[in-house]
DNA sequence: ACAGCGCCTTGACCTGAATCAAGAAAGCAA
DNA sequence: TTGCTTTCTTGATTCAGGTCAAGGCGCTGT
């Protein structure tokens, strides 16, 4: 397994710290297992810190009584998690769960504010992770808000086909399953189904399992910005 | 016109500080006039700062080429905006315009980056904010992904019961249009306006103009977390 | 007072997406 | 292989809410 400290300074949010640092970092945290469908913290529980993923995968959401989930991140390694409620004294806002069996790294909160308070490189990182997360929040709420559910779908895969650029070719892979995508995307797997073989049959993607690829990337930035297509 | 130093005292962002760093604060900003209906900056614009609003009203939205608009928020007095890409080093996210004549702050990213290295309890402040905005864009997409418009209503409205409870009166007062409202909660005007007289007619709420009474808290309670009423 | 203009309400209609209900694949264990 | 479970797909139906269209109400300024 690789060394915790390798793990954290890859890690966006601890990004340019000395060894140093990390080290007094890592000295305040404690490492916790979880097991795939353990429940890391749930929405309303006090927070008396967050965590690290180290290892693994872990899906934060809300859900409602009636059972329905919407997604809100799915994390993987080197992603921190649950950081709101430690700096606004609430509770968790919503529900964290291993997908996977997962490590994690857990900073108390007083702890680390202090720590930040003492050191501008952590206290700069930490605003930084929590701007992106914003951003991520703010697209998110214009998809729902203003995209249909074709729109979200060829957003979502755009931008996986950024990341996941191998090279040259325009075949990505879904790290989730459907259902959980389809609980990102803010609809429900019968739907998410129905909009993968819309874009199938109309050339824009071809789908083999979770193995997805673009034949059309203009044709799908079509249906994100103008949600007709043809 | 109260000085500009007792405002920036007053808001959340700044909270702690001592007179000497507002001072700090207030020298590396430069004062801005925006009429009614004037653009401070437009999504997808290069940011080189962010504000802080002294005086008006203004509102932060997403749109989409087909002309509709969500609003993310609308900002009092002592509230900072465009903050986000700020830290990230991107364009605007959205798009932010003066709902009534205001008076803005406007500091320049990297001087703001500077001091904010060099004074924990500002930068700690700033996480503060950023914490609080994740909240409620939590909170948003809860609302835009599972509840319908009428839970998102009563939300609202239960939402300003509280922050504006007046002693013991069960009266509030709608600080915007009822179209910017619909804006906000991610649905048009004529939707708002069937769900306000179902909510009437069911005995919950009384609405004249801009005033809403509240009749049975408990009653838009249930509609909130259960989205049945009667 | 009256005209003119926003803003709000109401009605009729339409459509995207959720729901309900079966099946079909695809994993996985024994 | 054979079952068994989980995930995915497809079809039929329903419904919340968006769109289009037509007033109504309450402003402001003249």
């Amino acid at each position: 397994m690789e060394p915790v400290l390798d793990i954290m300074a890859r890690a966006p949010l601890f990004n340019g710290l000395s060894r140093d640092q990390l080290e007094a970092l890592h000295a305040i945290g404690t490492v916790h297992m979880a097991e795939k469908g353990q429940t890391i913290f749930e929405e309303g529980e006090a927070a008396d810190g967050f965590y690290v993923l180290l290892f693994g995968k872990i899906k934060v959401y809300k859900s409602s009584m009636d059972g329905k989930e919407h997604i809100l991140h799915i994390l993987g390694p080197g992603e921190p998690f649950g950081e709101v409620p430690v700096f606004i004294g609430a509770n968790f806002p919503a529900t964290a769960v291993a997908t996977t069996p997962s490590k994690l790294l857990f900073f108390p909160r007083k702890r680390f504010i202090d720590l930040i308070s003492q050191n501008p490189s952590i206290a700069l990182g930490m605003i930084g992770l929590l701007c992106l997360r914003l951003k991520e929040f703010t697209h998110q709420i214009e998809n729902l808000a203003l995209k249909d559910v074709a729109a979200r779908l060829a957003s979502y895969l755009l931008a996986l086909l950024r990341d996941q650029r191998t090279s040259s070719n325009r075949s990505i892979r879904l790290t989730i399953s459907k259902s959980q995508l389809a609980g990102v995307l803010g609809t429900v797997p019968e739907t998410l189904s129905r909009v993968f073989s819309r874009l199938s049959s109309a050339g824009y993607i071809r789908v083999q399992g979770p193995e997805i690829t673009v034949l059309n990337p203009e044709g799908l930035q079509e249906v994100v910005t103008s949600g007709k297509w043809g």
